[in-house]
DNA sequence: CGACACATGTAACACGTTACATGATTTG
DNA sequence: CAAATCATGTAACGTGTTACATGTGTCG
């Protein structure tokens, strides 16, 4: 939902056309996540069908303007107030894959670790040079709020990676078996045999 | 992906009808997402047509089975080997919004602020107390990575928000009007008309 | 009996993503 | 002229998500 809330709270500050959007999008986050021309036509679309946007006059430019509506911009107002919820609801992949991996009775969790660790250390001193070197002007706090996120997300991954070891050191017998069908009589949708 | 992935690491383990892989998917995960039945089915359907895995005949008491190809169990070993890469590529909700809300001259970048910090502080407190009563065994030990994961995450998001805020302050002028269609002649699509 | 858990499936939709087609206009 | 940029759009696909239909078996 992200693009799309986006774009809208974009064009709440006044009707752009397409190609705009693109880059007011890219400006505001800092260039971190460059957005494909082809999504911003498609998500205008649907944002025309839920109403919340509408196509207005060509430009004597050939310009193709796209304006808010009133319910688009309560929409707009709305989401820029409300907080995200992030702890319920989404599914992280990084914990699901090691829970996953944790109780797999093949799988080396160790390594996966390990190989984590490689990995985030290396995203983390790349995000680190990235920030040294940041511009100056609103672009450039835009990115650097972006990147000071990442890091601050990289560094969390790589504390909760101790952690974990830590747990899994603990916890020796963390392996699951496939719970295999009951021996009592099963209950629901017998064989049609 | 990750259920995707999830679903063949398990069948990775040997076969399963479909109502047992989402016990086995909430075992492991310890019951923290759960996954709708239907979009087991569904994903099967899908797993089936990239031929990572096989439906075989129908147990004698009606339940269907399926097994991995060899393909899929390549897939499921090298998912489970990899680290994810998330500093790039994957778009972050709540840093796109505050850069988004940063950069437009009508948001109330502050109260956003504050509103977020409420909401993780909430969040944190309550994964704290849920982590508190965590049951033992290899079930228990999924669910505590997963809200040590969460509770990394809630505390990096506090602590980027007071980063964000301290930003802000040293950045007065951080709002950015749209930027207008070049008065130079433009390039590209012409007027119609 | 009725409610509930077990079990399988279908159909539709949401958002995001990419590849492609098309064309004008500027610039080297 | 050729290439790059500006600009609009279409078509298809991927995963995730939900609602619904259907049916059996157990348990109180």
């Amino acid at each position: 939902m992200s693009v799309r809330q986006s774009l809208l709270a974009i064009l709440d500050q006044g009707p752009c056309y397409g190609y705009q959007l693109r880059a007011e999008f890219d400006r505001r986050t800092g260039s971190t996540w460059p957005l494909n021309v082809g999504q911003i036509y498609n998500t205008l679309d649907r944002l025309e069908r839920d109403g919340l946007v509408a196509k207005r006059d060509i430009d004597e430019r050939g310009h193709v303007y796209w304006q808010i509506t009133d319910a688009g911009s309560a929409e707009a107002q709305a989401w820029l107030r409300s907080p995200v919820a992030r702890a319920t609801g989404t599914r992280d992949e990084l914990a699901l894959k090691l829970a996953v991996a944790a109780t797999l009775p093949g799988a080396r969790v160790e390594e996966l670790i390990g190989a984590q660790r490689s990995e985030s250390r290396e995203g983390l001193a790349h995000l680190v040079a990235e920030a040294g070197a940041a511009p100056r002007g609103p672009e450039g706090l835009a990115r650097a709020l972006v990147l000071d996120s990442m890091i601050a997300g990289a560094e969390a991954e790589l504390r909760w990676l101790d952690r974990a070891e830590e747990r899994l050191a603990q916890h020796p017998e963390h392996a699951m078996a496939l719970e295999l069908a009951t021996e009592r009589p099963r209950r629901g949708r017998p064989a049609k045999a």
